[in-house]
DNA sequence: CAGGGTGCTTTCAATGGTTGGAATAGTATT
DNA sequence: AATACTATTCCAACCATTGAAAGCACCCTG
């Protein structure tokens, strides 16, 4: 289109770049290169991870910088900066849900000192919102800020158990994920078991690594009845029977469903909503 | 007004904008509404205290939706989204010192079952990282997340006798603010708390609102001996003594340094750092 | 101390993503 | 029905954005 090839140079000094990128998704790629295992990174490794050239990278960056989304580190790294982190404390699915149910996490813990989590669901992976953790604690499974599939874990169960009916199907349709240290679960086997935690309130799964542990996982309600979060516990396998535990926990994430507004109501059956 | 339909048009439909600002500024501009008070905006909310025209917001909200950072309520308006606060968990100023620090402020709490806060420094105030209140606890005084001031809070005053010099002769020569419920400092004494709190290794701040409280606040050292966090107890005046807490709460604040990395010195002092 | 390598920063002309007034549709209030 | 407010779509003008190129700074290794 519109060539005019004359006199000029094809590929002179200002070539024309690609573009076709949003400056947003392009800052918030920058971002989301930020992982557990790189929480500090150079400009060139965030360029070379956003996929996009040193400059650009550096212009956008100094935009993250000047708000407090990033700071700088003495040897010149970037780490996400505290800004970010108090703008996020408002998410009311994040810290949201984790304030009003801290208090009932701690007696749990107090009483157990064994890994309590509380997580909710973000599209297809729980998103672990709190943990506590006595110093001594066993292996530690997933930290706080970190994703957990839903088919194999107990406090994933709960939240897959609460979803939507079109959602539960598209996942159950999946062909089950190989994941070391969890018995597989076909299907119809996942569809029995949802059913049972929609029935009973409690979802429980044995691991064998990264060490042998139960977890004992129930669901917290909010005021319309819609499951909003997970609340679990994780033992070492043949510390506590779990049929002890159950009630426990079941009576914690009641208290923090009772503090969310949520009626129980006379069946103490988990109601699907059909449209989320 | 100003009918002017047909023929001419001086100024017509694609009038010059002002423009301007840079594009991140302003998506980052729009999570910078969100606020305590303000957790849940429709657009034209988010527009206005952004200082936008409603196109534009729509128009960068939408990218920030599409990638997690702000997400979307059946009732039409937007909070803060879990994804954010995923990538902010990886803050090591914000989730960061609180990971390390948990352990041991659980260990506080449970042995006073007052308010147990960890804070961090972020320019000319301190931000809550952390708060472990017991659920019948006093009135809280500051929510995670939340911002409370440097010169009449114990956890502040901790921060800024460990911030580096020059920052400290400029907040030293402001006026001192007029709040109510702490006795006023003048620089003079000001200073000589600072020093004492470097010397001691605790701050301490008597507090007649919102309810009558005794706070009493340690650092937090990292491997270089700087302090990076501030670590606090609020109790009702009269329930503990504040030379009983003192010991407990800089027993913790050690055992969270030495975890951090820091090797104790033959001298109580807190180092001040000439620059920082 | 040249020489090669890596990473950070600045420059600058071309350009396409960005902009916001206007129009339209939807919803609540008078 | 009229009024007021919010949300959304449209689109032509335009300026912020872009990235190759070049310049710095700082390692290494020979």
């Amino acid at each position: 289109m519109t060539a005019t090839p004359e006199t000029d140079t094809p590929t002179a000094r200002g070539k024309r770049p690609k573009q076709g990128e949003p400056v947003i998704d392009r800052a918030l790629s920058l971002l989301a290169v930020f992982s557990d295992r790189r929480r500090a990174l150079t400009l060139s490794e965030l360029a070379r991870h956003a996929g996009m050239p040193a400059p650009t990278a550096l212009r956008l960056i100094a935009r993250l910088v000047a708000w407090g989304a990033l700071e700088r580190l003495d040897d010149g790294r970037y780490v996400v900066g505290v800004r970010l982190w108090e703008v996020a404390s408002l998410s009311p699915r994040g810290h949201g849900v984790r304030e009003i149910a801290l208090p009932y996490l701690e007696d749990l813990f107090e009483v157990t000192r064994h890994h309590v989590l509380l997580a909710v669901r973000d599209n297809e992976q729980a998103v672990l919102i709190e943990r506590l953790s006595a110093k001594d604690a066993t292996e530690v499974a997933y930290r706080v800020g970190g994703r957990a599939p839903l088919r194999s874990t107990a406090i994933g169960l709960v939240l897959l158990a609460g979803a939507d009916q079109q959602f539960q199907e598209t996942i159950l349709k999946r062909p089950p994920e190989i994941e070391p240290g969890v018995s597989e679960m076909p299907e119809g086997q996942l569809r029995r078991t949802l059913s049972d935690v929609r029935r009973t309130g409690i979802a429980m799964i044995r691991r064998s690594l990264p060490s042998r542990t139960v977890s004992v996982a129930s669901p917290i309600f909010d005021a319309q009845g819609a499951v909003v979060a997970s609340l679990s516990i994780v033992v070492p396998d043949g510390s506590t029977p779990p049929n002890v535990l159950a009630p426990a926990v079941r009576a914690a994430a009641r208290a923090v469903s009772r503090n969310l507004g949520f009626q129980a109501q006379a069946s103490t059956d988990i109601r699907t909503h059909s449209n989320g």
